[in-house]
DNA sequence: ATCTCATAAATATATAATATAAATAGGCTA
DNA sequence: TAGCCTATTTATATTATATATTTATGAGAT
């Protein structure tokens, strides 16, 4: 136990973290404290209150004087942290939150694909697209991971519109990704997602057809939406 | 100095956090050991160890033994944390960063807004719009803020769709509106935004009318994006 | 009885001293 | 030149102790 990652403060950290969102300290149920930690984990003080402090940082838990440390609201949680994205969806892998994942795809990438479209004078970054076009078809002759293939496509568009807060959230759709379709495999469907498809989309991107673009990712992204709605009616 | 927080290790991570993305430590630059940090803020080691912690844990820094604490490329940045935001938008409160701002709300809050009518048997939640929206008139008669009423209204939407992630970001679309608003005041046309624009997304949203709520909002972000870019053509 | 204030207890916070481990640079050997 | 020591730097980790903050408790006054 508590061996994976770089020292004993990430260890701790990952393990907490996973932990609480998995539920196993009710936000009601009191949270141990820093030295009841230190002697379950038999780790020092320091490196509780390190973890500790890893884990305020990213809204899951808080902690005063007297009261000691108690896990907040999951509304609280910053899920856009991949950490703690990760944590989730390896908690429950369930297909709600794959959905709302693609409710969330579905706002952002078509909008993503418009401002890549406008700075299509970009080469190096219509490049970067280009290039995982032709690994996902690489890939369908199977000479490529076709998971890795379709997320580096996905994430070269957000990496193309010249705007920081859609650049920042290829890692939260790297993670999600990948987590979530791992743990999914029955929606095998996702992974082979068409060539032509994509292909479509890159087109658009290229010549600059803003509208074109948009509406393309939207058709690519209801299909995985209307996968995701049958299973979620009809579970196998 | 060093007094506005909770504890040491809060405030030490806010001092550093804000000089770290006004860009007070160039990436390349060396960044202070811990035993440099503790002696210049004439603090204790665990205290500053806590505080790198913290901002690990945000992505502004990594550090590992001989080589020291090193500013991670701003692309790593956890920007949808609320602490890195706000303390981005305080350092450098550019119509630029207020202009990609606004584009991320044009994807995020119109299909906000269309999940809302799709979820709009939820009473409660429709109320919360309605209360927002009724804050809205009365400050628009000087009986209210102005502000924190626009702001409360398009976080209710946020909040009304049953979705975890959509439902995060009414923090950062919070402070992101308060900073940028803050520092940006010749925008006062983005403040006294018109109560009837928001009228036709509540009634839109109400009615579960998702296309006409989905076009409402996108008609009210882009005069806002209509604004920024005048000001950013022509500065004042 | 109820209110107020002092006291006590619990817990995080903070400091300090010391030891260990990891990673790099530089020099030495082959 | 390539590979291997060795020294050095720096984060990492432990431990002991002291302080501050908050809540609970109880005594005394009204």
């Amino acid at each position: 136990m508590l061996d994976t990652g770089r020292n004993l403060t990430h260890q701790l950290t990952h393990q907490l973290g996973a932990a609480i969102v998995q539920g196993q300290y009710a936000i009601d149920k009191p949270f141990p404290t820093e030295a009841e930690l230190s002697l379950q984990f038999n780790i020092s003080r320091s490196v509780t209150r390190e973890a500790v402090k890893m884990l305020t940082a990213k809204g899951l838990i808080a902690s005063r004087p007297r009261q000691g440390i108690r896990v907040m609201p999951s509304a609280h949680w910053n899920m856009f942290d991949a950490d703690v994205l990760s944590w989730t969806l390896n908690a429950r892998p369930s297909l709600e939150l794959l959905r709302e994942f693609t409710q969330l795809r579905m706002a952002i990438e078509p909008e993503a694909a418009v401002l890549a479209a406008e700075n299509n004078k970009d080469s190096a970054k219509m490049k970067a697209i280009g290039d995982a076009l032709a690994r996902m078809k690489r890939a369908d002759e199977g000479h490529d991971d076709p998971l890795s293939a379709d997320i580096e496509f996905h994430c070269a568009i957000l990496a193309a519109g010249n705007n920081r807060f859609f650049f920042q959230l290829r890692e939260f759709i790297q993670v999600a990704l990948r987590v979530s379709i791992a743990s999914t495999n029955q929606l095998k469907g996702v992974l082979t997602a068409d060539y032509d498809d994509h292909k479509r989309i890159y087109d658009a991107i290229c010549a600059g057809d803003q509208e074109g673009a948009s509406k393309a990712v939207k058709t690519l992204l209801q299909e995985v939406m209307q996968l995701i709605n049958v299973s979620l009616v009809k579970p196998t």
